[in-house]
DNA sequence: GCCGATGTGGCACTCAGTGTCAATCGGGCA
DNA sequence: TGCCCGATTGACACTGAGTGCCACATCGGC
């Protein structure tokens, strides 16, 4: 029961949030050195990488947290789906709902510009996989034991792929289709008659 | 004609690479500073960093050559085949024939496990995908205008994907399957009866 | 009111990466 | 041979991310 610990420890976590996302956005986030967020957010240099491993996790933090959701999303998916199918659906559940879609457009460009975002980006994608992998294997019933079986594997890591390639699209075309048939469109050219 | 100068360069080149790669594999690469580097090879900080952009390139460097051939190789092939089969043959030209294959695990192991390694190597393949996909569109006969069209980045992320999660079934099957195969597999589990 | 646990700020430090400038070295030319 | 031009080099200083350490304040339980 640490309850007033805990709820201050997360205003803050989502005041440092907000001031440096706000100063990202404005003025690019190389540009945002760590003296500036801790400075605008009124807590020391020090106290920032207490809440924050690196910089890049301020803009990425949420998306472990979404890795464990897809995970849910996927185990709770009826066992008459084939993997690849309860894989495509469980991804229809990303919802990030913490911003508008101006906004996430603004991130997303972000992201995608700024090499070291991009790669931690990336990163936790991997972490996902890792997450997913082991249902999927279930699915298919491989074999726990043998590492060579790398079906598992690819297909997750392939529908995460869609996943990115579907983001990229939609940064280009500014956000004016919805995602998800982006991501329908890339996971179909990739399983033309499943 | 810049034959003396372009030679030692090369020479300087080659030598920093070696000693690094030895300094990596036995220290470990994050127990390893540019300092140490610099002084094993004989040359000042500031000049590693003329030949190299970061530590990581020192051991990826070669990657983006890698990309280009790739994408020679992709051309080469006949239009009677269809793009997802062309890829896959180009993919298996991919030969790194610079260490042997003891040698090779070892820095796959190390790439793997060493995060910054790991993201800089995405990066790479992030940079064939762009290099690959203006053919791929050509196969599929897309519209170069429409930005909205995205079976090739999907085919070839895929394909990249596949090639990935190989690498890594190699590391954890410690080389002693070849890696062909496992790529053929990881194909064949997102494409089942092309 | 005391005590242990925990969060915080400040300081110093390592390391990657960049800008600058003077010195140096090799090649071409008279 | 001797001189000039351009590229390379080394040394120094600097920024910025990230970490270790320590003293101090604060909150909860006794």
């Amino acid at each position: 029961m640490s309850s007033l610990w805990s709820r201050t420890r997360n205003a803050v976590y989502g005041e440092i949030t907000r001031t440096a996302m706000e100063l990202f956005l404005t003025r690019g986030f190389d540009a945002t050195t760590i003296d500036d967020i801790a400075a605008a957010a009124g807590i020391s240099r020090r106290s920032f990488f207490r809440y924050f491993g690196t910089k890049e996790d301020v803009v990425l933090g949420d998306l472990i947290a979404s890795g464990d959701l897809i995970r849910q999303a996927l185990e709770a998916r009826p066992n008459s789906e084939d993997a690849w199918t309860a894989l495509c659906n469980a991804l229809h559940t990303v919802k990030d709902t913490a911003y508008d879609d101006e906004t996430m457009l603004k991130i997303f460009r972000m992201v995608h510009e700024t090499p070291s975002l991009r790669a931690r980006s990336i990163e936790k994608h991997l972490q996902w996989q890792a997450l997913l992998t082991p249902e999927v294997r279930r699915r298919l019933g491989a074999d726990p034991e043998n590492p060579l079986d790398v079906r598992a594997d690819a297909l997750v890591a392939t529908v995460i792929t869609c996943l990115d390639v579907a983001g990229e699209a939609w940064t280009r075309a500014a956000g004016s289709v919805p995602l998800e048939s982006l991501f329908d469109a890339a996971a179909a050219a990739v399983r033309p008659h499943p």
